[in-house]
DNA sequence: TTGGGTTGTGTGTTCGTTAACACAAAAGTA
DNA sequence: TACTTTTGTGTTAACGAACACACAACCCAA
């Protein structure tokens, strides 16, 4: 066996094949006119070789220019979706050399009809590519079935949709997060208690997600046999604050024993800012995360702890996904869960400031 | 302002200037042999259009071919260093495009002779840039110089070594490690005990990095008033068992009320292996890095928490970062602090089998 | 004032891939 | 048989940057 490092090249296959790089060419992007022995003989030398076609000279002369629609709730309404925008703009920055360009659709996360409204005038231009937050479960599935039918490759992130089907989900495992929380709340418990399961605003945006985060964290207690907990669970639909605060005054009235929270997302500092009023600060408190509201609790450790759902390595990954598969035709998984970072007020620095993992 | 959003290229500054692409391209690379004042004319239009040489065109044309080397402990000594070599593979496969080659060079982590002996192979050779794990911190110290004087960048990794000033060092922060084991120590306990901490290896190997990590262990307790809790040191010298099992039995009969261990290396299931033996089910320990006989004594809970000190993380980016600088001329960071993961037995999986962040 | 050197400039080739084009030979149609 | 069309193949100009080379125009010394 040679050692011979140099890559295999068009012109290599072409010479072995005794043809032209132009026949060559054909055979690789099956634009036809090739004998059918001569096509034979040249995808056997291509796989015998292993042949990988140069993406840096087919960038440089690629007119090719992608373009890819992003769908995901406006920014502004919260750094959540700040970050998330932030994670595809970097990664948007580096694959415009390779000809690929993003367009955005922002939309009003609590309005429904404001979602739908950007996917109609989305849908009229013809993307190359979608990415988008399915939040309204019942809103999406027209236009998934649409973009199917038009084969236009799309993907989900941030919110898993159960029976739809896109080309890839990118995201977290829900059910885990929520056996994740369970352990971080019994690990600092000792002692027989009540434990206080929060939603906030079940029902505007879909809770589907939290209900699995519920399910993953009673699974967690009912699984390691702790009956000697007392799981609670509210749900808060109004964020109104008094209304909040007298339903929160209701539940620790009634069950004086409560010595933790779980809140199923990020409004987790509103538990926190109650709890610190009240001076219950023996309650541990997890929810999810890195709010500049819940870092400040963390760092004054009323928050035990935040699972980051790392919306900016969201992002990335989601168009890293689809560039790739565009632009270097590589096969990509249909499911890519990000992993469950746990973050406390002792290493919560470097996910604040660090870059999102881009893979 | 006009909407082109094609980049300019050396023609255009050429067309613009009212010269030939060569004379542009002397100006970039300093050549000389341009009339000063054309010169002149050219920086200003370039300063003026912006231009930005396309690096894809540049690294399909270039000849220029980057070796570097890395100097790291043989990874047949343990998966950790297995991990660390994957990292940097990983990136070195794509940054072969780029014409960068990576030779290993691989020592004994045991031996310091034997990194002396392959850092002066290595040095016989002119390499491009150097990345080390600079385990051997008086040994390293004439080399640093060395190379220095020759002007080879090199970069730290893994191991810090406070006044020596590489390039950059990419790991992680020990001090903080600590503390935050610390924290997952102290939330899991509720009444007043002892905590052992145990330091493994500690003459073989430097041990600086494992007293910064007791340092900050320690003044986790000290800042935050928690007195009740009695710090217990331990040295395990000798890896033998039976002297282990003597050493840990005897500090275990002095000091019964020993709750909690933190282990400031991968050498934690040890620890794990002898408390299960001795059914001593309710001390919580913490320790460091995903090892698969770690991981083994996470599910079982027998280890509450790990600190993932991510060796392939840090080997990608270590690599990435000296490609950042000799490939795309970017300007690095002195320093760069890999997140602290917190990995428990709920959230194991995604960091075991996922790929690590590369930025 | 002829030869040798320096300075300043432009041209041409190269990298690997793509795709338009040219052009035979074969096949189909009247 | 005399055409048109199809099929199969090779050639070549991009893409943007790098750099070797060609070659004037000038300077200076013998």
């Amino acid at each position: 066996m040679k050692e011979t490092n140099k890559p295999v090249t068009i012109t290599d296959i072409a010479a072995k094949a005794k043809v032209s790089i132009g026949t060559v060419d054909r055979v690789l992007h099956k634009r036809g006119r090739v004998a059918t022995d001569v096509e034979k003989n040249i995808l056997r030398i291509i796989k015998e070789t292993d042949y990988q076609p140069n993406i840096i000279a087919r960038a440089l002369v690629s007119k090719k220019h992608y373009t890819i629609a992003v769908l995901i709730p406006d920014p502004s309404f919260g750094s959540y979706w700040f970050d998330a925008k932030q994670g595809i703009e970097k990664v948007a920055k580096t694959l415009k050399k390779y000809g690929l360009t993003v367009k955005y659709y922002l939309f009003n996360p609590d309005k429904s009809e404001s979602f739908t409204e950007q996917a109609n005038v989305l849908s009229k231009n013809n993307y190359d590519a979608i990415i988008l937050t399915p939040i309204f479960h019942n809103e999406v599935s027209p236009f998934s079935e649409l973009w199917k039918k038009a084969e236009i490759p799309h993907v989900f992130f941030n919110n898993e949709i159960p029976d739809y089907q896109p080309l890839s989900y990118i995201g977290q495992d829900n059910y885990q997060s929520g056996h994740l929380a369970g352990k971080l709340i019994h690990y600092g418990l000792t002692s027989p208690c009540s434990i206080l399961m929060v939603h906030f605003n079940p029902k505007i945006t879909n809770a589907a997600h939290l209900e699995i985060k519920e399910k993953g964290f009673r699974n967690y207690f009912t699984q390691n046999n702790l009956q000697q907990f007392d799981l609670l669970k509210l749900e808060i639909s109004d964020e109104y604050k008094p209304t909040f605060i007298k339903q929160m005054d209701n539940v620790f009235q009634t069950n004086p024993n409560i010595k933790a929270v779980f809140v199923t997302n990020g409004k987790v500092y509103n538990v926190a800012e109650y709890l610190s009023q009240k001076y219950l600060s023996d309650v541990k408190v997890v929810g999810y995360d890195l709010l500049p509201q819940n870092l400040h609790y963390l760092k004054q450790n009323s928050i035990s702890f935040l699972i980051n759902q790392n919306p900016k390595g969201q992002g990335s990954a989601a168009l890293q996904l689809l560039a790739d598969r565009l632009i270097f035709q590589k096969p990509i998984p249909q499911l890519k869960y990000l992993p469950l970072d746990i973050i406390t007020k002792e290493n919560a620095n470097y996910f604040v400031h660090s870059d999102a993992p881009v893979i």
